[in-house]
RNA sequence: GCGCCGGUAGCUCAGUGGAUAGAGUGUCUCACUCCGAAUGAGAAGGCCGCGGGUUCGAUCCCCGCUCGGCGCACCA
């Protein structure tokens, strides 16, 4: 595919200007208003090295770009020089591409040889899959799906929570009253049920506390009971967790959790200490940070057992040794902003440089209704298994009032539900903290999952509506593509073009959203261009140039939808 | 108290050191004898939190303030 801005800023290049051809490249701008162009060349930072104008600089520039078959018009606007594409080049530069390409179109071959560990989801056995867990599942699923996009080996860990004294206390709470056929029914639920019962009575009787540390103690030393114990939470855990993951359609490379790393840390603890970092402060073993205004990296707590940063030190270790990261995400809550600070400063201080490889991506809280958090002990929660059933329920309410006919109700109906919960998780910035409420995760209209997949299914309307012949042409390119030159074809057009470097910026700031909006776009302009325009129209050659546009379109859309983690239906 | 993050239309949110700040939603209109109306078009709605500074140019960068969220040693 032609890259126009490398074209112009070939053109425009030249060393009085005193700037290399790829500074003059970042510099290349597409105007707010179409009515400016489609690219813009800015000169006001020329006008002190030039000592000229920026307006006779962009007049001079203006001069020197030619007027060719692939633009149509420059002009020099102030101290802009606007660059107008001819439709029918870009129609065909564009849309052949993509129907040649297929599947392929948007991907690229720049992490070609380089592994990449995305750590996401890591929910913590034996407690509820929850609201809270969402973000982390559903953004970390399609930062993988970038970065594979983009050729990287991807290798997506869940960092199970299954390891600490949180489990002697199931284990004590499971031998007081603990019953298998409850555990195996409803295994959270249950295991939640005995967990918050052992808090309640744990307050009455503090003996119960000194019984979980022991448990633990023994778990850790591989006793048998305790072993047997913790495996089964673990089992009927993930049991539950898959069914999720299964709804989702996420999977993962790896489960290796906390419980993984724990043979690993007494080498960690060594390690700090031959590099004298330890240094011991009320009984425990801390690394000072505090001329870095870090505070303090507590490594062992003063009963010698392990702690949050020492865990990941260990992983981080193991993970360069492992798979020799190129880049090493935890895609994990802002909350958690000071640990992994404080982390990567224990790495660069134990001389680690590829400490600079490992990224912590964070996300903002979301919160009920009321202001609470999201408990866990309160019980308080919204199981993601049940936003997911219930979106998948109203999908089909809607389904069988507009469509009942539909063959494959329930399948369609849960791609387009649970599509509409990831699509709203992957709209916004995930900086940015929200409130849950069931309104906004079940509205559908406007710039919604279910609004871009009722696009690709417009799409795949068309096109089944239209002759095996006509499709084979329009793939082909055996069309003429100056009837694509429509306002509404041109703008989409304009926007299909530039999908493989929105895929580039999402995955390179970690950040979906990106991806999502410029599908919201293309879906905008797609029904904006279905409206302005007949697409199976008499006319033969028309007819099979608009189903190209109507075929790169559908693709773009199926592609980018599966980079979120999302379905494209053919009917809704 | 200190640190990090956020404040843009009634609401939910995009946005960029550059040209007249954009969507969706809500409100009020309009468009199905026509490829699927889960759609499209139009109207209305803004001291881009406040005050300074840097710059040819700041909603964006810097400083101060303010409001909200989160974090600050034996949980993760």
């Amino acid at each position: 595919m032609i890259d126009y801005r490398d074209i112009i800023a070939s053109e425009i290049f030249s060393d009085e200007l005193g700037l290399s051809k790829d500074e003059i490249k970042s510099m290349i701008e597409i105007p707010s208003d179409e009515s400016m162009g489609d690219f813009a060349f800015p000169c006001f930072r020329l006008a002190k090295t030039m000592r000229k104008s920026p307006q006779i600089i962009a007049a001079d520039i203006a001069e020197k770009i030619s007027v060719c078959n692939i633009f149509y018009k420059v002009e020099q606007v102030n101290a802009y020089v606007n660059v107008f594409i001819n439709p029918s080049h870009i129609a065909e530069n564009v849309v052949y591409e993509i129907n040649k390409l297929g599947s392929e179109y948007g991907k690229s071959e720049i992490g070609q040889g380089k592994n990449i560990i995305v750590d996401f989801s890591s929910p913590n056995i034996a407690k509820p899959f929850h609201i809270g867990h969402i973000r982390s599942t559903v953004i970390g699923n399609s930062i993988c799906k970038l970065y594979e996009a983009l050729g990287y080996n991807v290798i997506g860990v869940n960092h199970l929570g299954d390891y600490g004294t949180q489990f002697g206390k199931m284990i004590v709470a499971y031998r007081k009253w603990g019953k298998e056929e409850e555990l195996v029914k409803e295994p959270i639920k249950t295991l939640l049920g005995y967990y918050t019962k052992f808090h309640e009575e744990a307050e009455k009787d503090p003996s119960l506390d000194d019984e979980a540390r022991e448990a633990f103690v023994r778990l850790e030393e591989g006793c048998e009971e305790e072993v047997e114990l913790w495996e089964k939470f673990r089992e009927y855990s993930l049991e539950e967790f898959n069914r999720v993951y299964k709804m989702l359609g996420i999977t993962f490379d790896s489960y290796a959790g906390e419980s993984f790393y724990s043979d690993k840390i007494p080498a960690v603890v060594e390690e700090l200490k031959n590099k004298n970092l330890l240094e011991e402060s009320q009984g425990a073993q801390i690394v000072d940070l505090e001329e870095y205004d870090l505070g303090a990296a507590m490594i062992m707590k003063s009963d010698g057992s392990s702690l949050y940063v020492t865990r990941d030190i260990a992983t981080a270790i193991y993970r360069k040794n492992t798979y020799n990261f190129a880049k090493n995400l935890y895609v994990v809550a802002s909350q958690q902003n000071l640990h992994f600070k404080q982390w990567k400063k224990v790495l660069n201080l134990m001389g680690y440089d590829w400490e600079k490889d490992c990224i912590h991506v964070p996300f903002g809280l979301v919160s009920l209704e009321d202001g609470e958090i999201l408990s866990t002990r309160k019980g308080k929660v919204i199981f993601l298994e049940d936003l997911l059933k219930n979106a998948v329920a109203k999908t089909k309410d809607i389904m069988l009032e507009k469509n009942p006919d539909i063959p494959e109700i329930d399948t369609i109906s849960r791609e387009v539900g649970i599509g509409a919960v990831i699509f709203q998780e992957l709209s916004n910035n995930r900086i940015k903290d929200y409130v849950f409420t069931w309104d906004k995760v079940l509205n559908f209209d406007g710039e919604t999952g279910p609004y871009v997949q009722y696009t690709h299914v417009r799409a795949s309307g068309i096109l089944r509506n239209s002759t095996e012949d006509e499709i084979n042409k329009a793939k082909e390119g055996t069309c003429d593509y100056s009837y694509l030159s429509g306002e509404s074809a041109f703008r989409l057009i304009k926007l299909l073009y530039r999908v493989p470097e929105v895929i580039e910026d999402a995955a390179n700031r970690y950040e979906p959203s990106i991806l999502t909006r410029h599908l919201v776009e293309i879906s905008q302009l797609f029904n904006k261009f279905y409206h302005d325009e007949h697409i199976l129209v008499d006319n033969k050659d028309e007819r099979i140039a608009k189903l190209s546009l109507v075929m790169a379109t559908k693709i773009v859309i199926a592609n980018s939808l599966a980079l979120l983690g999302i379905n494209a239906p053919e009917r809704m």
